[in-house]
Order: structure tokens, then sequence, then C-alpha cells
DNA sequence: GTCTATACTTCGATAGAC
DNA sequence: GTCTATCGAAGTATAGAC
């Protein structure tokens, strides 16, 4: 049997974890105390425990979650800003979409999220900026745009996919790589 | 006090369309029973009467939203293809971002909407490919790529500003709007 | 067609033992 | 730190009266 008194921060940890996987595959209207003790193999009154309230829970979750992966976009950002942003890993797309579903009726958790999704697009859009400003290109779009349009249609491509829909995705795919090249060359959505 | 014995037709109608309303405002988590019935002014039961079970009215109601929305999509889409991909309804595509969320958690529900997802897309498609070759514009990007780029876009801005994030907004919009200008002249996302 | 009554389940939350 | 016990509220669903 599992210590009846594991470090307090570790048992916290496993359920913020376990939230996120729980939202993002089976949504968050399945993110009940049970299920989550469930997922840690503890009793469901131990969620209560750590957060009083399931707002409280959630906003737990949203920072947890929105401040890791600040943290690991911040990382690679800067490399190729366009491409970072254009192959975000379906998963985490997906994530996402589950997270925004769930904030757009929770008030507490959207101000939050929105806060983080700032937070995204400052660092997309400064990251973009410099990256033709270094290269001495002058874009034909503001870097927000090309941040928003990018992440657009990145993300619907992936809710798109992980519901079984894949309808011209290809030509899409194809049409953005495209975009891409000419874009790092002469900072223009085509060539000329 | 109401009649006791309104048409069948009417109490159901009522009930479908409380529902997608349910779904827009509160989230799919918000659509029981109870709810329901109290939009309507009836009786909890009443839902079983109409629908026995939960995901029997959730297909309902799918359908009831994706048939009328084809429709109407379908009357206008062939005037201009690409501004009507461009400007949806904030709450339609709001409503379409929940009922999303809703269908990506409940296989029977995922299939229908999968079915209605991939009805737009052949009607945007066509009537894009007919829209150039009617004016014997030669498209740079496949139909299939401009429809899910304009789409993807215009659903990300909602539902960003639904929540109340609006970051960059403006320079996509005038971005998108230069795009729609020089792809209807030539077929191309930049003049030359 | 709509109601009341009822059964059973799951949820959020608290209190107190260990 | 985790457990058992317990509460009231809300969920789905069915049976039967009117």
């Amino acid at each position: 049997m599992a210590d009846s008194r594991r470090p307090a921060e570790e048992s916290r940890a496993m359920l913020i974890e376990a939230a996120v996987d729980v939202i993002r595959t089976e949504g968050y209207a399945a993110l009940t105390a049970r299920r989550l003790a469930e997922k840690v193999g503890l009793k469901r009154q131990i969620v209560h425990y750590y957060f009083r309230t399931v707002e409280e829970l959630l906003l737990s979750v949203v920072r947890f979650y929105g401040d890791r992966g600040l943290a690991r976009f911040a990382e690679v950002i800067r490399t190729d800003p366009l491409r970072v942003i254009w192959e975000v890993p379906a998963d985490s797309s997906s994530t996402t979409f589950a997270f925004m579903a769930m904030a757009s009726h929770r008030p507490a958790v959207k101000a939050e999220m929105i806060r983080y999704m700032d937070e995204f697009r400052k660092l997309q859009t400064e990251a973009i900026a410099d990256y033709f400003a270094s290269r001495g290109i002058e874009p034909s779009l503001p870097p927000a745009a090309l941040a928003i349009m990018l992440q657009s249609v990145s993300q619907a491509l992936a809710s798109e996919a992980s519901m079984g829909a894949t309808r011209g995705h290809k030509e899409t795919r194809a049409a953005i790589e495209a975009m891409l090249k000419t874009l790092a060359k002469n900072g223009q959505l085509a060539s000329r």
C-alpha cells in the first residue's frame, strides 16, 4: 500500500496532471472529484483536501498548464517562430481547445485563460518581429496577423483531425508550407 | 396556463431550440433535462417523453442545427463564397465551437458532426471553385485550402473575441480583407 | 401531452477518526 | 495526508394518473 503520508506537493501535482488529462481526453464535464481520485488511486474526498472547491481546482489546473506551456513555448519560439507556431503538437492543440471550451463558461477560469492567451500572443508577435528584423526583411503583414493566422489554421486542422474530418487538409498544409517558405525568403505571402 | 395538449411537434421544437441555446450560452455540461424543461416552462420528465435518452436528444439537436445551418449556408454561399465564409456571424461561430467541444467526447454525436462538417466543406469548396471558374481566374491555392484558411481564422477570431481576448485582431482582419480583395481580382494572395 | 411520484446514481462539500 | 461517514442537491430514467 502507498504511504498514507505522501508529501503534499506530490499528491497535489498528481491531481493536477490527472485533471489536465481528463479534460483533454474526456472533456471538462468529466472532471469530477471521483474521476480524478480514481485516476491517482485515492479516495474522492482527497480532492477537497487539496482544493476546497472545484473552482479552485480549475484555476490551479489552468495555471499549471499555462505556466508550463508558456515556459516551453518561450524556449523554442525564438528558433523559427513561424514554424513553431505552425507545428504545434496535435495533443497540445486539443488540450487548448478543451480548456477554452471549459473556460468559456466559467468566469474565473476565463479570466485566467485570457491572461495566458495574451502572453502567448505577445511571445509570438515579438519573436516574429525580431525574426524578420534580424534578417533585414520587411514583412508584408504585421507579425500579430501572421501569428494569429498560423495558429488559427494549425488549431483548426488539429481539432478537425481529432474528430476524424480531414477533407482538404492536405491541400491546406501544402499551401501553408509554401507560404512559410516565401515568408522566410522575402516576408511576402507569395513569391514574386 | 398553457394547453396541456400542445401539438407534439411544437414542444419538441421548443426543446430542441432551447437546447441549442443552453449549449451555446452555458456549455454542454449545463444541458440537462431540468435546465431544458425550465427554459420551456415544463416539467423535467417531459424531456424523456420526447427523447428517451440524453444521447437521443443530442443527436436531434445536432441534426436540427446542422440541417438548418446547411440550408442557410447553401442559400448564400454562391453569392460571394470567400466573403461568406469569412463573415460568419459571431454567435454562429460560438455555437459551432460549443458543438464541437460537446461532440468530441460523444461518439454518436461526433459521427453526426463530422457528416455536417464535411457537407459544409463540400459546399464551400465547390462554390469557390465555381466562383473562380466562372470568372476565368486560376486561383493560386486550391479552393479547399482557401475555405479552410478563411474559416479557421474567422472562427478563431470569434472564439477569442467571445472570451475577451482581441490582441492582434484588427491587424488580422485588415490582412484578410486585403487578401480577399486580391483574391477576387486575380486569384492570388497578394497583388503583383 | 403533461403531470406526479419514485428509484437509483453521482456530484460537491464537510466533519471527524487515524 | 488519507480515510470513513454523511449530507443535500442534482442528474437520468421509468411508471402511471389525468
